[in-house]
DNA sequence: TGTTAATAGTTGAAAATGTAACTAACAAGG
DNA sequence: CCTTGTTAGTTACATTTTCAACTATTAACA
């Protein structure tokens, strides 16, 4: 087998994934940490929380690919410091709905117009082609 | 501002990139954990040597964008294991290269193999163009 | 030369994460 | 009803990661 024929690692997808989700993470991190004190994990649990609105953890998991044990950590301080409330479901009692309070939505807005022009930038970096392959091929790896 | 207007988090490419980063990563990382037990930074680590041969833990900071004490863990649990040697560099003391040892270099063309196999399933869902889109993409994402 | 700054890398303590085992509630079938 | 299984979520403990402070060495320059 020559030079040639030898998979470079350089062009590994996982590679370049794990690459470019850090290096935009870790730019974000600085505003929902700066601005809130809030770790990566409660963020995504907080959007998650925004955008669909009276979730339970289960489906926090299973959308966003967090481990149980993760969100319910999240939640607990998301609720310690009242963004978000918990109810028990009254048909099923193992069922706890989660829902932004008055002040976990106001923050959750500021994060979001935040993320808006953080994309704006990042999509600036690429072609109008280059942004839509990459959001449909992102959501194809993403299912695997 | 009408609801058409506001920004869609399930369209963030931060949060899309983090997607399908973690999935690709976790099947991936059966493989490195599975036949020889390295965690993921080891296992990054291990790779930037097999790809660059005798480098500083420097170079694997600023190219793999790991932060210097996770590398520095890393490349000692890699030394115990006898996958690389360090050797401290004669002009500057302070700097100490690295290498892998034969067997460093059985194990990381051995994975290599096998991230070539995997590189090929994670192709074989997109589209040539689609693939061609996204490693450029990512490159430039990966230098914000 | 001597002082201060910078660089490469390490270490210890605190924080976060992963794993597995756990509780509590419900479901299904005998 | 009573066992057994399943589901949502939590907790305990071990492993990893992060952060700040540290050593050792070299550079810069007054």
């Amino acid at each position: 087998m020559t030079k040639k024929d030898e998979f470079d690692l350089r062009q590994f997808i996982p590679y370049l994934l794990n690459q470019a989700a850090e290096a935009s993470s870790l730019e974000f991190q600085q505003i929902y940490k700066g601005r809130y004190g809030l770790l990566r994990t409660e963020w995504r649990v907080l959007f998650h929380l925004g955008v669909y609105n009276r979730i339970m953890a289960k489906d926090i998991c299973e959308r966003a690919k967090i481990h149980k044990t993760k969100v319910s950590r999240a939640v607990q301080k998301l609720a310690d410091r009242r963004y978000v409330t918990r109810q028990t479901d009254v048909a099923d009692r193992r069922h706890e709905w989660l829902e932004l309070t008055t002040q976990g939505r106001a923050v959750y807005e500021d994060l979001l117009s935040y993320a808006g022009r953080y994309d704006e930038k990042l999509v600036s970096i690429l072609t109008p082609d280059e942004t839509r392959v990459l959001r449909s091929a992102l959501i194809k790896l993403a299912k695997i």
